[in-house]
RNA sequence: GCCACUUUAGCUCAGUCGGUAGAGCGACGCAUUCGUAAUGCGUAGGUCGGCGGUUCGAGCCCGCCAAGUGGCUCCA
């Protein structure tokens, strides 16, 4: 007899053998038609592979994320078989399932493929599917897998396999398609019901520049029909949450190749939004005790040998500017540290400074290369709302949290809910590429582990995503097509107060050296905004929205009115339009809802007999007549409350 | 930078078989003076991304280049 625990406690024995699907009949048949894959102590296990011995037994459906990968997993099957059959000699790399889906990398050979052959292939798979094969796992020594493998000519799969343990290699096969792979997969085809090739891009073998270019197919496949349908309205959905097409539609930013690639301009109404950010974290920040400063865009090559940077990326950055006369070289500042250092390196400093903030919305410029650049999100001049905090080791926890304190309060009053906390540690097996003591490291890094604790931060903690010269905490989030974008970061320095020999006289009159904290809450302010549009979907909230009302008059009439309404909430510091065009009230309603400004408001000769306007919501239907002050009032009132 | 695709009016897009370009929105003008999501009529606006080739003839076919999009690599 076995026993096997369910995730509920509950405990079933069976024979001496049982497999997932055994378990799942025993307890429905409907559990049984739907369970694709099973968790057996925590190792992914193949549904019709036995369970010998005692164990915990988690079934898994499509409503489990692991479901979902192994259902994926197993689709990518689907698609290299397809594709072995429609384009023989092809090589396969690998094919793992990914967030939405999976992909698969090919060396095509000789033939060509685009998105054009899409359907064919999807018209295979499915013709797969029809014929309900079932997958079988089967355990392989290494030397048949490498016969097999250099038999077909598939070199990734050797290479893969070169690079695997003896006795536990596994293959599975499907038809006539065999292929090297850990499992589990679903027991057959013939459960998957709807499948969509999406996109096709290079992908370097390995993920190495220098090594061949294969071809990547993303694709994703459903159980049901209905879901890819749903899955293809969400995607249309969040495409028009792209804040490259909400920038252009609001005249927020724009780009120009005069001007030079992935460097943004900033469109009156986007500045106006961009400055009350600045302003709003400026007030923020003095709060917090930081002190503003101005660096220069440039500087001298010897600033960035001082810092190390040009040494590790002096090749990889923009070209040197020299002066005509003299030869100096000069470098677009790539990041504003280095001359806040030299700030701090100004004057002697005392442990009573401490701790020293120094805040600078500070533009820096990058190479990025072409292929990478991606509207505000991924540029080559951007602009951090940088701070670098010298402090003592003593004190970093505290400045973290401070700083934690900051990022947070941004995000509440942006309704920014969906993000993660990453820490990014040392790699504890690899402690020499690190720069800066044993002891100061584990205090730091107990320091962001216990900080961001404190603050109830939601964290995943990766090993060895440390900086070389020390660790740090992101705040990553979402845009609207889910591709993941780090913001806010915070990251302790031990390297730059050591290479610009920064220090402090301390209560003992010692000469000791600081310790940096570099951070940035929003991490750039096109970057920010860039997200915070796909958040909003241009919805902006009232008291960052360049436009908070327009003012609709009737007709010409009541033009004087509007006017005289204007400046009268303008005074108010309220920022208002008003559509002056011979258009109907509905067409002007429209385009106004269209333009996303927060309110409407409609005046004719009722509001200007009464001194009142009718007001209509954004999204909302008309709220009816209210005296000017009021409205004046509960829209100072409204940006009040917003502001935490 | 590499792979694939895309590029037609300010925007969104159509353009058949190769025969010198169209729509809607927007802009402008005229009429209309209007009460909660599109008033009507008219006008202007295009070296069809650029350069070269094939052809009697190229938006359409071919080549090169540029930019955009999706990825890869990188991101102090």
């Amino acid at each position: 007899m076995i026993h096997i625990t369910l995730p509920d406690g509950s405990v079933k024995e069976f024979e001496n053998r049982v497999t997932p699907y055994e378990i799942a009949m025993s307890i429905s048949e409907g559990l049984a038609r739907n369970v694709l894959s099973a968790e057996v102590d925590d190792a992914l296990w193949d549904l019709h592979r036995p369970v010998t011995s005692d164990a915990r037994v988690r079934l898994l459906t499509w409503n489990d994320e692991k479901g979902k990968k192994v259902f994926w997993h197993t689709s990518a099957h689907l698609m290299a078989e397809a594709i072995e059959q429609l384009y023989p000699g092809v090589k396969f790399g690998i094919g793992p399932s990914i967030e939405n889906g999976f992909y698969y990398d090919i060396d095509f050979m000789d033939y060509t493929i685009s998105s054009e052959d899409f359907p064919k292939i999807e018209a295979k798979m499915m013709e797969i599917v029809g014929s309900k094969q079932e997958i079988v796992r089967s355990e392989v020594s290494k030397k048949d897998a490498l016969d097999f493998f250099t038999k077909k000519g598939d070199e990734y799969k050797q290479e893969l396999i070169r690079d695997l343990e003896d006795g536990s290699i596994t293959f599975y096969t499907s038809g006539s398609f065999v292929d090297l792979c850990r499992g589990p997969h679903l027991p057959n085809m013939g459960m998957i019901k709807a499948v969509k090739l999406m996109s096709l891009a290079g992908a370097y073998w390995r993920g190495d520049e220098k090594r061949k270019q294969l071809t990547r197919i993303y694709a994703i496949t459903f159980p049901k029909k209905k879901e890819l349908d749903e899955y293809l309205v969400l995607i249309e959905e969040a495409k028009k949450r792209d804040h490259r097409k909400i920038g252009k539609e609001m005249e927020l930013f724009t780009f120009s190749n005069r001007v030079g690639l992935g460097l943004p301009l900033w469109l009156p109404k986007g500045t106006d939004l961009r400055r009350r950010l600045e302003t709003f974290l400026t007030k923020v920040q003095r709060e917090y005790g930081y002190q503003q400063v101005i660096t220069p865009h440039i500087g001298n090559v010897n600033l960035y040998k001082t810092s190390g940077h040009y040494q590790k990326y002096g090749t990889d950055s923009f070209r040197p500017i020299t002066t005509p006369q003299e030869g100096e070289e000069y470098f677009l500042k790539p990041m504003n540290c280095p001359h806040h250092c030299e700030i701090y390196a100004s004057q002697p400093r005392s442990y009573k400074e401490l701790p020293l903030r120094l805040a600078e919305f500070g533009t820096v410029y990058r190479y990025e290369q072409s292929g990478e650049l991606h509207g505000l999100t991924r540029v080559r001049s951007f602009t951090q709302d940088d701070a670098h905090i010298f402090c003592t080791n003593d004190q970093v926890k505290e400045e973290f949290c401070k700083v934690i304190d900051i990022v947070l309060l941004i995000f509440k009053t942006l309704n920014f809910d969906d993000y993660v906390a990453q820490i990014s540690l040392r790699d504890p097996n690899n402690k020499a590429k690190y720069i800066g003591s044993d002891e100061n490291w584990e205090k730091a890094e107990r320091a962001i582990v216990e900080a961001a604790e404190e603050k109830g931060l939601k964290t995943i903690t990766e090993l060895g995503e440390a900086a070389f010269y020390g660790p740090k905490l992101d705040f990553m989030v979402k845009d609207a097509i889910g591709r993941k974008w780090q913001l806010g970061t915070i990251q302790v320095d031990y390297n730059l107060p050591e290479r610009f020999e920064l220090e402090y006289i301390g209560s003992d009159n010692q000469k000791h050296r600081p310790i940096m904290i570099h951070r940035a809450p929003f991490g750039s302010m096109e970057r920010f905004v860039a997200v915070l549009i796909e958040h909003t979907a241009g919805n902006f909230p009232l008291w960052l929205t360049p436009d908070q009302a327009i003012i609709l008059p009737i007709s010409e009439k009541y033009m004087d009115y509007a006017e005289k309404l204007r400046n009268e909430l303008a005074a108010q510091e309220i920022r208002v339009l008003i559509d002056d065009r011979s258009e109907k009230t509905g067409k002007k309603i429209r385009d106004a809802e269209m333009k996303k400004i927060p309110y409407m408001l409609i005046v004719g000769e009722k509001e200007a007999n009464e001194h009142s306007v009718s007001v209509r919501k954004h999204g909302m239907q008309d709220m009816g007549s209210m005296p000017v002050s009021a409205f004046a009032q509960m829209l100072n009132d409204e940006v009040k409350n917003m502001m935490c």
